[in-house]
DNA sequence: CCGATCACTTAGCATCCATCTG
DNA sequence: CAGATGGATGCTAAGTGATCGG
């Protein structure tokens, strides 16, 4: 917690001209300026039991089933700060400088042979010794050290015999997979899932919706093998992708102005005008850069005489088109029910005829079956390509996927598909390149399918193989520190962040996209180095912008040798030269799979995620919580996850007022147990002086109304807890990608908590597998 | 071997929509 | 019953990592 303040005053010191800007801007989230977050003192009134793990925010976080290995963890809930202050520093100028910057570490990486041989020799005689083994041994400060419990007898004895009935049921069966297979019991599942299809039964009657996909039996593709690598489907047929509409030109009376005066456009430059009108208020649409690109491309799409009167957009003046849009979509939101029915209807028959395809004989959910409409470009952070056209996309544009023997979509009349394939080794049904990158874009399927809940499980499969072999690697890496190969100092530093901190491989980008990076491409600028700093030695301060721009800080106390490495990787670099300038994500993507067949970077951020979960679960929940309490654990736990991948969110709009709200009915309720209290004593004293039966039950009465406050008051706090603890931090990311559910699935069946309140219908749509095949005993 | 390309996962934000509340 | 609210869903950007091909 301590260390979570020092981070939020720092970065509110640090970015305090953001803040200012925020309040100026309507849209800007205001993300880092509540020092009030998460306080610890917002819990004392709640049960004791609670407080145990108020402070979410110092996740000790200790990975695998090591005993020696003390990975630990404390994220401070990471201001995040997108756009403006951090990106400060990182401003245009920046951009040419990141060039020069490419272009260094190339360079560098050709003198790489040559220089490894004298760097070597440089640590040989200065460090390698074990001059600090004994500091070494003091680097961590035991404050920060919580050494992992060897596992209680208890969860040793049902992991064993978990074990055992895994290899046995893994004998039995004599199937060929290469993951273990489900558990299955099918006695228990049965009433689970009679529950719940019974719930929703009743829910659909209700709503007289999704009436075939009730009449077809849920394909439980987990109980079948394992299938092929490389051969994803043997049999494919679909609709195509659905197109969006064609524009719809302006009415006559609204018109786009230039230099004061009407201009009518043609249809195709007035429709890149409204994707710019649109976004009028959008606070980017105040960029130069977006302006710029937009301008550029705007002005490529236009005829000839456009091109000629339209020079500069300062003296366009869309205000007309922006006030007609707004209205219009005031209209759409006053529609009356039979219109909004009608909508509806039309939507759910869309979602019919384009949203499934047929899938080795079983119909299955497409992901995303409409095209990407054309509009204007907005990239996540400063992005330099912010503001540029993305082009209508016409048929040929688009290739198709799909079994050569299956119906094959039509094209749109008039038009011809890029072209129609029949590939079965790749999962998608419709693709086309992106014109702002040129990147390719899929039409895939639904997380509910085969294909994508097979490749889930295989995830967690690898993960869970990685908690056979982390201690040995971590011993490999730690080990590495000492190499007398730069490269090989750089590899296992640069491992353990990943492993400790749960850090992105941080592959190269290029210039053409937002200037962020993961462990890999860390740069000098993005950690300073504190030696001593608030009590704590060797202290490594991250500052730098993740994956979709948002913010990574923390402070970090770790080993002696790391820390001495890492000065030493910063000797003689430019702020902007590369922190491991020797290694790439290919090479300890390489290393990696030589320890452990299957094992990427990204694999630990699965495997710390996933035990954190279960770590936390299990000491956070206890037996005799009531199903508040319980789920107040479950979110802390995924809290404590969200927070190591640093997952976040901006603190919802409303967050204050709700807050508020909250409060005020806390307060409320207090005073309501407190007239209570007086009422019951009341009579209390009148049942004393003159006993009888009216007046014991009144007495009783009484009792009950005040128990029945104070559990409603419980609720209410713990709702608050939660909320102000959930503020920036997003729980859904972790849960959808990083989490094991047989985890989430085994602690609801251990706890008694239905399912539903924690997975919603799509979460155990996505998750049906494990669902289905998981046992209260489950070990990750 | 290595950069380019391709396929697939992970990510946050906007909008939708059901439910609650006054 | 309207308006607020917050979770669910839709959307698409932005990562990772395997494979391709020169």
């Amino acid at each position: 917690m301590k260390l979570m303040k020092e981070s939020h005053d720092k970065s509110s010191k640090k970015h305090s001209s953001r803040e200012q800007k925020c309040t100026s801007s309507s849209k800007v989230k205001q993300n880092g300026a509540h020092s009030s977050k998460m306080k610890p003192s917002d819990v004392t009134s709640i049960d004791e039991s609670l407080q145990v793990s108020a402070d979410i925010s110092k996740v000790k976080h200790i990975s695998g089933d090591t005993d020696e290995m003390d990975v630990n963890v404390t994220v401070g809930p990471v201001e995040r700060d997108q756009n403006d202050g951090h990106k400060k520093s990182h401003s245009s100028e920046k951009i040419n400088k990141h060039k020069s910057r490419s272009k260094s570490s190339k360079e560098r990486h050709n003198e790489k042979v040559q220089k490894d041989r004298t760097a070597d020799m440089d640590i040989k005689t200065e460090d390698h010794d074990g001059c600090d083994s004994a500091a070494d041994r003091q680097a961590s400060p035991p404050v920060k050290i919580k050494k992992k419990k060897v596992k209680d007898e208890k969860t040793d004895e049902k992991h064993d015999t978990a074990d055992k009935n895994h290899r046995a049921r893994k004998k039995r069966k004599n199937e060929s997979s290469e993951w273990d297979q489900p558990e299955k019991k099918p006695k228990k599942m049965k009433t689970n899932e009679e529950e719940e299809e019974e719930e929703e039964e009743e829910k659909k009657k209700e709503k007289m919706k999704d009436k075939k996909d009730e009449g077809t039996e849920k394909w439980k593709w987990w109980e079948e093998g394992k299938s092929s690598d490389t051969q994803k489907w043997t049999s494919l047929e679909h609709k195509g992708p659905y197109f969006p509409p064609e524009y719809e030109p302006l009415p006559s009376n609204i018109s786009f102005k230039y230099e004061g005066k009407p201009l009518k456009l043609t249809a195709q430059t007035e429709e890149i005008a409204t994707f710019y009108a649109k976004m009028l208020e959008h606070e980017y649409t105040t960029k130069d850069v977006f302006q710029k690109n937009f301008f550029n491309d705007w002005r490529e799409e236009m005829t000839k005489e456009e091109r000629k009167v339209i020079k500069s957009l300062s003296k366009c003046d869309f205000t007309e088109m922006h006030k007609y849009f707004v209205e219009k979509s005031e209209e759409r939101k006053n529609k009356s029910k039979e219109e909004k029915q009608v909508l509806k209807e039309e939507a759910s028959r869309l979602l019919e005829e384009y949203g499934f395809c047929l899938l080795d004989g079983h119909r299955e959910k497409i992901g995303n079956f409409k095209l990407e409409p054309p509009g204007l470009f907005r990239g996540r952070g400063e992005h330099p390509k912010m503001g540029k056209l993305k082009k209508r996309l016409q048929p040929e544009d688009v290739i198709i996927n799909c079994s050569a023997d299956s119906k094959i979509p039509e094209a749109p009349k008039g038009h011809k598909w890029k072209r129609v394939q029949h590939e079965n080794t790749v999962t998608w049904l419709v693709s086309w390149v992106e014109n702002i990158h040129g990147r390719p874009k899929y039409i895939m399927l639904n997380p509910s399918s085969k294909l994508k809940g097979e490749k889930d499980w295989q995830k967690y499969e690898t993960a869970r193989k990685l908690k056979m072999s982390v201690n040995s690697i971590r011993k490999e890496y730690k080990r590495d520190w000492t190499s007398r190969e730069m490269k090989t100092r750089q590899r296992g530093v640069a491992l353990y962040f990943i492993d400790k901190l749960a850090l992105r491989a941080g592959n190269e980008k290029d210039d053409e996209s937002a200037d962020t990076v993961g462990c890999c491409s860390l740069r000098v600028e993005h950690i300073s180095l504190h030696k001593r700093i608030d009590g704590q030695e060797f202290v490594v301060e991250f500052d730098f912008l993740g994956k979709d721009s948002i913010r990574y800080y923390n402070k970090v106390p770790v080993e002696k040798q790391v820390f001495k490495n890492l000065r030493r990787f910063m000797e003689h670099k430019d702020p902007e030269d590369d922190l491991f300038d020797r290694i790439t994500t290919v090479y300890l993507n390489k290393t990696l799979n030589e320890s452990m067949p299957g094992l990427t970077a990204k694999v630990f951020r699965t495997f710390n995620a996933s035990t954190t979960l279960q770590d936390q679960l299990r000491k956070l929940t206890t037996d005799d919580m009531t199903l508040e309490e319980k789920m107040l654990s479950y979110n802390r736990a995924n809290r404590a996850v969200a927070i190591l991948c640093n997952h976040q969110r901006a603190a919802p709009k409303t967050f204050e007022k709700s807050m508020q709200l909250l409060q005020e009915k806390i307060k409320k309720k207090k005073e309501q147990i407190e007239e209570a209290r007086k009422e019951l004593k009341g009579a209390k004293r009148a049942h004393k002086e003159t006993p009888s039966d009216k007046s014991s039950k009144l007495v009783e009465k009484n009792e009950k109304k005040v128990q029945n406050l104070c559990e409603q008051l419980k609720k209410l706090q713990l709702q608050e807890t939660d909320r102000e603890e959930n503020k920036v931090i997003a729980l859904g990311t972790s849960k959808l990608n990083y989490l094991d559910p047989r985890i989430t699935v085994a602690w609801c069946k251990k706890y008694q908590v239905p399912i539903e309140k924690i997975y919603n219908k799509t979460q155990r749509d996505k998750f049906a597998w494990a669902i289905d095949m998981t046992d209260d005993d489950f070990q990750f």
